[in-house]
Parts: structure tokens; sequence; C-alpha cells
RNA sequence: GCGUUCGUAGCUCAGCUGGAUAGAGCGACGGACUUCGAAUCCGUAGGCCGCAGGUUCGAGUCCUGCCGGACGCACCA
């Protein structure tokens, strides 16, 4: 679609300078670029849409006498402007120029376009080096449903700004160190008896999980129990060989087991990142700014910086005993990232109330003089909570991601078997598990990242709606067609494809559709909001069931008609998968 | 208190850089299976876009104030 946008934008903007021309209007040039477009909101209306109120003041014309006079120019043949390969034809309604494209020409182009290998990419980003952080686990206790929007959203992003032609570079940072992670330590030391989860039967992330909870037992009965937490952090810090003999134990069980969870969720990382090889940078490079006079030292001793013009008050930066906090650590990480592949961009994936630290974040870097400050990207959510109520650590109410999929999973399988389909799918385990990611994921990425969100497991795996079950029912139904004229169904293999025969309003509107998949990718990666994608994936399957309903594909009388409308089912489930995959809906044959 | 952010149909959410009569899904009500999968489809009802000002030819969208919710305001991460 961008390539008629692109060619009618030029089309009037050349109509526009010659109109100014002939009146009178010397040196008035209106570019390409500053030509606004949009979609009419009607079909009725057209496929292309130019408001002309900006272009009125400078013309010193009513923006219906520029629509009428743009036209009746058009008309007569006095200028040409519809595009050779692009072609339409114009219309004025009221304020605005509306396009209506060669229906014709333009499925014929869909036909072509959707053959090449770049169908469902772009080149937005041209190559560009885009590095996303997200997950970013702590190393004692399971992934819950927060980490699952998370997870979905840096994945899903990094698939899309591939798509529009960066080179993408997915990065997690394991945080594997601090006094959390000696709480799980003090408490197994105190309960675990020398237990593996092998012995307990636990997922290992699960196991270590067990004994965080059991460290608010510890405080309890023992009054120290914070206080020899930190002994044991100070202990792991000096690299005391038992405390790390036991945390290497623990840690391994517990990241193993948050792997277990990405490779069932299908998402990966090209670079893992262990806080414990990073807490320490950054330290030279605060000494280093405060050396420069951009930082300061306060009376106490630790360094600050001050950014209280900024409205953002003051933070410390290191410790007076020169050890890293947390932001010591991000401003390290960041420059060695840097250094290592340097990125044109780099976005963080990180929950909401995370803002102000990056945004001091970002500014320290940009203080150091670090010109690359300025593509750092805080892609922020909201919370995920639940009809029953909001996740609460305290009242045991967070929910489990493992327990999650596992119990979605099952509806699926029952829901399967209630319908009897269950000979029909072949393998129903593994059909009824990605039904259950469908639903998970396109129910996370269908509300603007930046929202609080409520996720409801029964609505997110309906087949009817807005969901991704009924995406993946249509793609489902799209290849059952395919596959039925494979075997030998109907009649197509005896027509040929003409593009003349989608002239229905229907069939327009959904090639249009189609014409629009690269579009809405690029926008999806332009504003980092896979939600974008999804609606287009709803959007587009809704169409095709609206379609396929009134236009018998394999049961039809001419074969002509049948082979082309095939070719539109093979385009409409190549897309589908493109989009599918783009939002971590996994694909499915037949469900 | 200060800062950030959100407030659109009964519920869950769309609404691209301001543009034409504000859209979906669920739920409600009413319809459609001898024809490519009814796990579907079609139709109807349902809105002072939180409130009040302002900018503009034009505001759900931008600015200000207020109201309401969320999050943040550690030498934790």
């Amino acid at each position: 679609m961008e390539h008629y946008i692109d060619a009618w934008k030029h089309a009037l903007a050349s109509e526009l300078n010659s109109l100014a021309e002939s009146k009178g209007c010397a040196g008035l040039i209106f570019s390409d670029q500053e030509i606004i477009a949009e979609r009419p909101p009607k079909p009725e209306l057209g496929d292309i849409g130019f408001p002309l109120f900006v272009y009125s003041k400078k013309l010193r014309m009513a923006p219906r006498q520029i629509a009428l006079e743009l036209s009746e120019r058009n008309a007569a043949g006095t200028f040409a402007p519809s595009p050779k390969d692009w072609p339409g034809e114009m219309v004025a309604t009221g304020p605005y120029l509306n396009i209506f494209l060669d229906r014709a020409s333009a499925v014929r182009n869909l036909l072509e376009f959707a053959q090449r290998v770049e169908w469902g990419s772009s080149d937005a980003f041209n190559g560009q080096k885009i590095m996303v952080e997200f997950s970013c686990p702590n190393t004692n206790k399971p992934l819950h449903l927060g980490h699952l929007r998370n997870n979905v959203l840096g994945e899903s992003l990094s698939r899309i700004m591939k798509a529009a032609g960066a080179k993408v570079k997915k990065v997690n940072l394991i945080n594997d160190r601090g006094v959390h992670i000696c709480k799980s330590m003090l408490a197994y030391l105190a309960y675990g008896e020398g237990h593996t989860p092998a012995d307990e039967g636990l997922k290992s992330d699960h196991f270590v999980g067990k004994y965080y909870v059991l460290f608010n037992k510890l405080k309890e009965e023992d009054p120290k129990a914070e206080e020899k937490a930190q002994t044991l952090l100070q202990k792991w810090e000096a690299g005391d060989p038992e405390v790390m003999a036991l945390w290497k134990k623990m840690n391994d069980w517990a990241v193993n087991g948050i792997l277990a969870t990405y490779a069932r969720q299908r998402v990966s990382f090209d670079e893992f990142h262990f806080e414990h090889e990073t807490y320490k940078l950054g330290k030279k490079e605060v000494l280093d700014g405060l050396e420069r006079g951009v930082f300061y030292r306060g009376e106490d001793g630790a360094i600050w910086i001050d950014l209280e013009e900024l409205g953002l008050g003051k933070k410390v930066l290191l410790r007076k005993d020169g050890t890293s906090i947390y932001i010591t650590q991000d401003i390290g990480t960041a420059i060695m990232r840097h250094e290592t592949w340097p990125f044109d961009e780099l976005v963080y994936v990180v929950a909401s109330e995370q803002q102000y630290h990056f945004k001091v974040l970002f500014e320290v870097l940009k203080r150091l003089g670090y010109s690359w400050a300025e593509r750092l990207y805080h892609l922020s959510y909201g919370l995920v909570n639940l009809p029953s109520g909001r996740m609460k650590t305290r009242e045991g109410t967070v929910v489990d991601a493992d327990d999650l999929i596992d119990e979605l999973s099952e509806l699926a399988a029952k829901e399967i078997a209630e319908k009897g389909r269950a000979d029909a799918v072949g393998n129903l385990d593994s059909v009824s598990e990605e039904i259950a990611l469908g639903a998970l994921h396109y129910f996370l990425l269908q509300v603007s990242p930046i929202k609080d969100m409520l996720y409801n497991p029964e609505q997110s795996l309906s087949f009817t709606g807005d969901t991704g079950p009924y995406i993946q029912y249509m793609g489902a139904r799209a290849s059952s067609i395919i596959r039925k004229h494979e075997a030998g169904e109907g009649n197509a293999s005896l027509g040929s494809i003409s593009p003349s025969l989608f002239k229905g309003n229907a069939d327009w509107t959904l090639a249009r559709m189609l014409l629009e998949l690269s579009t809405t990718i690029e926008q999806a990666a332009k504003n980092k909001d896979p939600s974008l994608l999804a609606g287009y994936a709803h959007a587009l399957s809704s169409e095709f069931s609206a379609w396929y309903r009134d236009n018998p594909v394999l049961n039809n009388e001419d074969p002509n008609v049948s082979a082309s409308r095939l070719e539109m089912v093979r385009v409409v489930k190549k897309s589908l998968r493109i989009v599918s995959e783009l939002l971590c809906v996994p694909f499915l044959e037949a469900m």
C-alpha cells in the first residue's frame, strides 16, 4: 500500500504546485512529504483520502474549491497525475480529494508481490542494529504472569523490528546476585536438609522459589534472619568458597528452570549477561565522571548527580565505600554493550514502575558524553492483573507462568475433545499447547504496552472474538481449503488466475487489507507497539471469514473463479502465518 | 506533598504524526448448519470520549486546571 500512497502523494504535490502556479502564487511549492494522506472512514469514500484544509491558506482557496478544481483538471485531462504503475481515479468529496484505486491492477500487484520473498517485510530500518533487552529475571523464584507479558513483548517486538529490516540482538540480563538470592540460600540452609529438586519432585526454579518463600518463616523464627542475609551477601562478595558453591548450585537450579519456561514459551535470546559478572561495571565511568566534574562527591562521601533542573532530584551513583548499586551497573552494562556491539538503538523492555530509573540512567549516560545515549529507549509496560484481583506476592496471589500455561493447555485439550476434533488435529498435546500459547500471547499483545491490563484466561481461549485462537482458526480454515484442493476436490486446477475476477466489494476489502500488511508491520516497528499488528491480524481474519462464506472457492462452476480465489486463499494463509509468527501465536494447519 | 501515567459502550479494549457520521470483541436480544470445518457467520440495541476552560478552519487526540485510579519518590533490584 505504501507504493500507492507515496505515488499519489507525489501526484498530488505536483498537481498542487501546478495549481499554485496558475493562481499566480509564485514560489509556492509543496513537497511530497508535507502531503497528508489518510484512510477514508468508509470504503465507499475511496481507498486513499487527502484532506485539503492545510493547503487552503497558502493557496488562498477554500478546501472544497481546491478539491473541485483538481478533480476537474484531472477529468479534463489537463493534468494526468494517475501514477502509471498505481492507477486510480480521483474524486472530490467536499474538502477531501479521494482516490479510488483501479482494483484489477491492484489485485494483480497483490498476487505478484505476495509471491516474493520480501512479502511481509520492509526495509524501513534498513539494517540498523537494534538491541532489545527483556525478561531479566531474578534467580530466586520462577517466572510469573508479569514476566510472560515482558517476554512476549520483547520477543514480538524483536521479530517485528527484524521484519522491518533491522538487525536485532536480543539480550537478557540475569539478576543472579544480591540480598534476595541470599535469602533463598539462607532458608535452604535452614530447612533444605540437602534436598535437590529431584528429591522433592519439583521443577528446579520452583524448588528455589519455595525456599525464598520459606524465608518468611525463617524471619519469624529467627529475628536476626535479615541481618544474616546481609552477612551472607558480604561473604558472597568476598568469594567465600562454601557460599559460592551453594550459590552456584541454587543459581543453576533457578536458571535452568527459567530457561525451560523460555523454551516452552518459545522465546529466545542471542546473548545472556549475568549480573554477577556485570555488577562491578560502571564504577570506573562514575569515577571518571567525578573527575571531569559531571558528578560530585557529597558530604557523606558517596558520588551524586544533581538532576534538580530536570525535576529528577539528586541521585547516588556510587556508594561511599566504592561499591556499586543498581544504576552503577546499568551504566557500565550499557557502555560495555555499545563497545562490543555498536547499536543504533537499545530498547529496554521493563515495567513502567522503573520509568524514573531509566530517565536518570539515560541522562547520566548523556552527560558522560555518549552520543548514543539519545538512542536509548525504555519500552515501558503496565501491570497485568486478573479478574480475581491484583497479584501480590505477600498474599500468594501471584500467577505462576508454568502453572498458567498448564491450565490453558488443559482447557484447550478439553475443548478439542468436546468438539470431537481430537482425531482431526493429530497430536493433541502439542496442538493444545499451541492454542494455549496463541491465546495467552495474543491477549497480552492486544493491549497497548503502556496500559495496565486485565488478563482473562477464559476469554483469551475463546474461539470467537478478538482472540489468538480465532486467528489460528482462520489460518486453519484457509489451510483446510488448500488441503482439499490438493486432495483433488474442486476444479481449480482446470482454471487460470485472473485478477479481474476480484471485482466485488468483499474481494476488494480483503485485497486492500492484504496490501496493507507491510505498512502495518512498519508502523508497529516504528511505534514499538505489537498491538497495532494484533489489530490487523484480527481485522484480516474477520475479513477473510466473511469473504470465504460468500465466495465459494472449490465448489464453483467456473474453474477460473476457483483458481483465482484459491490463489487469494494462499495469499491470506501466507500473510496470516507471517503475522501470527510476529505475534508469537503459533500457526496451525488444523485445530 | 512532588513526579510519571491512565480515564472512550454494562465489561475488556482500538482509534496511526489533530481531519469526514467515534470503532471492535465479550455480554444482551433476534436470526443462519442437505453445500469448502456452526470452534463459524449475520443482524439489533447500547457513547455529554472523566469534568471545565484554552489553542485551531477542525480536538477522543495538543495545552492548562480539577476529579478519579495506577505506579514511582532507597546508598533494593
